[in-house]
DNA sequence: GTCAGTGCAAACTTTTTGCAACTAC
DNA sequence: GTAGTTGCAAAAAGTTTGCACTGAC
């Protein structure tokens, strides 16, 4: 894990010498928040991670510069989570396979290899697949048992109504 | 067409009955300026679209009440797009393979019946599958090219430097 | 030494909320 | 009639920008 967070760092320095930007203190703590972080941040929650774990005081702008350029480097993606913008760290594009609840909101990462290795087998012309990540829209079993019974009850209703 | 959109307009009355909610001529009018959107859109865009070609005025709240509420009876769905927050018309949760660039933000919708129906063969515990949306980075063809001509030009500036 | 990058605060954009008036049921 | 909705305006939340200063190269 150490390994896969150095070569993470390496990553952005090559990005950044690529790209003729600088490699400042801030943005590799950036970084170094984002590889602290287990599962999808905003970047308030960045922040607050920067100067509580690390002692790090940035400002606003500077975490928002400093994601943006993770995203160019493909080390973080944007995602919208039960209809909010979130952050998530991203290794080698490392796809998922997301479960959201459309009633409650929840959200379940899920693996499947068949559907994985199928996605991946896609071929499209003029476009180079760097990763993907699949979004299941349903409903959870609890939201699913919830609308039932209050289908039910409206039925019901109905009837005696009659 | 136009029998989809009657559907559409059926399924949002069922659903305000069903959730004990009031059929209201604003609520119907979101829906109608969603069934004339032709791709992704912003609240601001609907509000404009209901008063442009509606002739019909709303605060801005009220947009976003009905779009929550055609989310919740499945009629929109709430996506990001290149890092911005869209909605999208969907039908009977119609799912979506949609190819995103990396680096222009450039965005095309495919189809692949092979992955489609992997997909839709995935079985989950606890899970009721009502659609799907499959996102896959990665560069276009111009992005690929221009990526490729810069990197030549810095590995040959550092060639001739030696 | 130079200029990209940063902090700070203010501006801007997008979304939500409180309240009085209205209306679907 | 009444409780859910709406309009309006104000507030809150999220993101970007301008400017002077700093520090990476």
């Amino acid at each position: 894990m150490s390994d896969r967070n150095q070569e993470m760092r390496e990553m952005l320095a090559e990005h950044l010498r690529l790209q003729n930007l600088r490699n400042t203190p801030e943005r590799r703590a950036v970084l170094d928040a984002v590889l602290q972080t287990d599962g999808p941040f905003t970047p308030e929650t960045l922040q607050e991670i920067m100067e509580s774990r690390q002692n790090f005081r940035v400002c606003r702008a500077t975490v928002y510069n400093g994601l943006g350029l993770l995203e160019d480097a493909g080390l973080v993606r944007k995602i919208c989570l039960s209809g909010l913008v979130r952050y998530e760290k991203c290794w080698k594009n490392r796809s998922t396979i997301r479960l959201t609840c459309t009633s409650c909101g929840s959200v379940t990462d899920v693996t499947d290899d068949s559907v994985r290795r199928q996605i991946e087998s896609m071929r499209k012309r003029r476009f180079t697949m760097a990763g993907w990540s699949l979004t299941v829209y349903g409903l959870c079993s609890k939201c699913s048992a919830a609308i039932k019974r209050k289908q039910n009850r409206l039925n019901k209703k109905d009837k005696d109504k009659k």
